[in-house]
DNA sequence: AGGTTTAATTCAATCGAATGAATGAATCAA
DNA sequence: TTGATTCATTCATTCGATTGAATTAAACCT
C-alpha cells in the first residue's frame, strides 16, 4: 500500500503537477493561481514545483507544451486529411466538401467533446485576452495551423486565392460559427440548459455547422471586392 | 493650475478607477488585478478603492454594471429594431434581411469599434472561463438578450418556432461568426498583420458576414429533423 | 462678505495574511 | 552508500485593507 502511493507521487509528481495546472491556469489564469492551490490539487509538495519546474511560469509553460501536442496529435491526422485534399488538384467538389465535413466534426469533437479540452481552450482564451510570452506556442502550435487549413479549403471551394483577405477573413468567421460553442459554452449552458452539452447536442452542432457552411459555399458572393487585391493588408503574407 | 488637479482628482476619483478596473480587469482578471496597479493605473491613492468601493470586488461590479448600462445603451436601439421587425407579422423577407443586416452591424461596431470595447469583451470572456457572482449581470443582462434577438429573427426567417433547440444552436452559430473577431483578436491580429484592425477590415468582416448569413438563410436545410420537437432538451424554455 | 465649523475626501504609514521561492533535513530507490 | 526526490520550515515580498492625520470644499454663523 505504502509503496503504491509512493510510487505513484513519485512518478507521477509531474504528471499531477500539470494535470492540476492545466485546470487551475484554465479557470483562474497564471496569475491568480498560486504555488499552493496548485500543489493542494496535485497532492504534491509545494517545492516540488519550483524543483521539477523552475518555478510556476515553468510550470505553466511544460502544461502549454504538452497539452498543445496533445491536442496536435488529435487534430493534426485530421487536418493533413484536409490538406492532402486541398493539394491533389483533380479533387472535385464533392470531395473537398467531404474534407470540410470531416474538418468540422474534428473541430467539434476536440474542443467541445473531451473534458480535459475544456481546460485547454480557456487556457487559449486566456492567451487571446492577454498574451503572455507563451503566446506564440498557441498562435503558430494551432491557431494558425487550424485557420491555415481553413483557409486553404475555402480558397479551393470558393475560388479565391490563398493570400485574398476576404478568404481568410471568412476562413475566420466559418470557424467561429464552432468556436463559440467553446468559448461561449458558460453563457450557452444557461440557454439550452443542463450542465453540460449531451451527445444529441453535439451531433446537432455538428450537422448544423455543416449545413450551414454548406450553404455559405453554395450561396458565396464576393463581399469586399475592392479588397480583392488587398493582400497589401496582409503584412506577413506567406 | 494646483485647483484643477484637485478638482479633477476629487470628482474624477470614482471615474477614474472605474476606467482603470475596465482595463486592468479585462487584461489580468480580478484575481490577478492588484489594488496597486489600479490605483497606480488611475493616479489616485490606494485607500480610495476601499473608501470609494469598498474593495476590490466592489470597484469589479461597479465596473461592470456600469459598462453593461453603456453597452447595452449602445446596442438597444438596435435590438429594439429588429425586434420590432421580427414582432411584425406582416414583415416580408425583405424587411426581415435588412434588420438581420443592421444587427450583423450594430455588433461589428459595437464589438470591435470602439477601444473601451475591448476591455468589456475581455472582462466577459473571463466570465465566460470562470462565471463569479457577476456572471448573471452578463448574462441575463447582454448575452442572453443579443441571443433571443437572433433567435426570434432567425426563427422568422427560416420557419422555425422560437423554442425549437436547432434554432438557438443556429442562432448562436451565426453570432459566432462575429464573436470570433473578438474573441481571437491577438491571433486575428497576427494573421491579418498589424496592431488593430483598420476600418476596411471591419467593413469587409462587416459584408462578409452579411453575406455569409444571407447564404445561410437561403441555403437552410433542417440538420437535426430528429430533434425537431426535441425542446425537451431545452429545461428553461420561456 | 469674512471667518469658522463641519463633513467628505485624500494621503502616508502600517497591519496581518498570503505569495513564490529557497533552504536543509529527511526519505526513498538503486 | 549515493543520488534523486520529498518534506517542513523559513524568507523577503506583495497583497488588500485599515488607520488616523492632513487636506479640501461646502455649510454655517455673525
Amino acid at each position: 500500500m505504502k509503496k503504491q502511493t509512493t510510487k505513484n507521487a513519485e512518478k507521477e509528481t509531474r504528471q499531477r503537477l500539470m494535470d492540476a495546472g492545466l485546470r487551475l491556469f484554465g479557470l483562474h489564469g497564471v496569475g491568480a493561481t498560486s504555488t499552493r492551490a496548485l500543489a493542494l490539487e496535485a497532492g504534491v509538495n509545494l517545492s516540488a514545483i519550483p524543483y521539477h519546474f523552475g518555478g510556476k511560469e515553468g510550470l505553466y509553460r511544460a502544461v502549454l507544451e504538452h497539452t498543445i501536442g496533445v491536442k496536435l496529435a488529435e487534430v493534426g491526422p485530421g487536418l493533413d486529411r484536409v490538406l492532402a485534399a486541398c493539394a491533389n488538384p483533380s479533387a472535385g467538389r464533392g470531395e473537398l466538401l467531404a474534407a470540410m465535413r470531416t474538418l468540422v466534426r474534428t473541430m467539434v469533437t476536440v474542443m467541445l467533446g473531451s473534458p480535459e479540452s475544456r481546460s485547454f481552450s480557456q487556457i487559449m482564451m486566456q492567451e487571446q485576452i492577454a498574451p503572455t510570452g507563451a503566446f506564440n506556442i498557441f498562435h503558430d502550435g494551432f491557431f494558425a495551423k487550424v485557420h491555415g487549413v481553413w483557409t486553404q479549403l475555402l480558397g479551393r471551394l470558393l475560388g479565391l486565392p490563398p493570400e485574398s483577405l476576404e478568404l481568410r477573413l471568412r476562413a475566420l468567421a466559418v470557424m467561429g460559427q464552432m468556436v463559440i460553442f467553446r468559448v461561449g459554452m458558460s453563457g450557452i449552458l444557461r440557454v439550452v440548459g443542463g450542465e453540460k452539452l449531451s451527445d444529441a447536442h453535439l451531433e446537432c452542432i455538428t450537422r448544423l455547422c455543416i449545413q450551414q457552411v454548406e450553404a455559405i459555399v453554395a450561396g458565396y458572393e464576393p463581399a469586399c471586392p475592392e479588397l480583392g487585391a488587398m493582400s497589401g493588408l496582409l503584412e506577413g503574407a506567406q
